[in-house]
DNA sequence: AAACCATATTGATATACATCAATAATGAGA
DNA sequence: TCTCATTATTGATGTATATCAATATGGTTT
């Protein structure tokens, strides 16, 4: 791997020297994916440090009647499932790529013989996992808590992109059927707070929509 | 603090020297709690690093109904909310004693400059991070794909102390009410799967509840 | 434009679970 | 043992959301 600016823009290393940059881009390889492809699969071995440079991934579970259950979706310049690695254990989910996408993989033997010996990066490395339990635990409260029309409120709130989406795809991160993100959002359109502008919705009263979920 | 062999015993220091060990009391000192009574709340700025020696905590967030929603159910010998004072943010939920209990607490900025430096007390504490974070998405697999029923069923057969709890307080960690529990408590009993001995339940058919989550 | 596909919407129905209210069982204290 | 308070059970009802089936819409390809 050559591009040092790449492995920089990642925020765990965003601290370290050229030198070390060189060193780590020396055990590092690029590798890129189409929309669809898989990254990794439950239960295979892990055996590098997986950075996502570009494109979107999701982490899902697959239940006993084949539904997927999304767990994660992760935006370029994060750390992907290290704990699996760090631990030595198998992936407890599978990773897809949503688009076309990239990812270093740096290879983990060497990097902690040469990198985790180093408290900075020990640090930020704590505080990506730090981030992930974080946000998960805020998924449960999310989704154990609120009703539908709450988490999609809260959903288009917080995600720009997300009435960009296609509503099979939105749902399903929403952990409801499409045909019941339709009703809400045409109970939204009806109260005011979306229109349809063409064939995407568009927020216009994004102050009703947070008083649905906080 | 004095006991260094409650210090051995967390699993994030059971490989440290008897000098190591001695410094790490140095820097901790031990604090009891009555049942009830709260570790910390939501939004507190930690202080220090919290091991859990004894009793059961539980983490937990409020919703906007006043409701608990439950997290996390801790068990002695683990380290407690560590993200938080890893990153130094705010807790993001809150923790109280479900029976008396204590924990040891370590001064977070001596603890960093001394032991966050030495690699294998760092790649311990990934794995504790790495294992709240696959017992959360676990989490979040369990509750938004299985119905009430397969997570009883689920529950009581991984956790032995299920039995014997109180209803209220396991229907609050399956996320259902006491009535829904009992119902399904009947159910079993009818199917055979469990019998009351006494005022508490107990499993006879491990095997057939075991069918109902996998 | 026409024809076609995927996606979205809508309606009717089913169901799991919550809620509310009443009663029963249990356990602790006098 | 009796009483009281807590916890558990049961029944009746309501509600959110899934499911199934039909139709509509929009975007693509020819």
């Amino acid at each position: 791997m050559q591009d040092l600016k790449e492995l920089s823009n990642i925020k765990c290393f965003g601290n370290l020297s050229k030198n070390e940059l060189k060193l780590l881009a020396s055990i590092a390889r690029k590798r890129n994916f189409s929309k669809g492809e898989v990254l990794f699969y439950e239960k295979d071995e892990p055996r590098y440090l997986t950075l996502l440079t570009s494109g979107t991934l999701k982490v899902y579970k697959t239940d006993p009647k084949n539904n997927e259950i999304i767990l994660h979706r992760f935006l370029p310049g994060t750390l992907v499932a290290e704990m699996a690695v760090l631990e030595g254990i198998p992936y407890p989910a599978s990773a897809c790529f949503e688009s076309d996408g990239s990812v270093i993989e740096i290879d983990f033997i060497r990097f902690k013989k040469e990198f985790l010996t180093n408290p900075d990066i020990a640090l930020n490395f704590f505080k990506s996992l730090s981030r992930k339990i974080k946000y998960l635990e805020d998924v449960i409260a999310l989704n154990i808590v609120l009703d539908s029309t709450a988490r999609v409120a809260k959903y288009i709130c917080e995600n720009d992109d997300a009435l960009g989406m296609k509503h099979n795809q939105l749902s399903q991160y929403l952990h409801m059927t499409p045909e019941t993100l339709s009703r809400i959002f045409k109970k939204f359109t009806k109260l005011g707070f979306l229109v349809k502008e063409g064939s995407n919705y568009k927020i216009i009263d994004k102050e009703s929509l947070t008083i649905l979920f906080e």
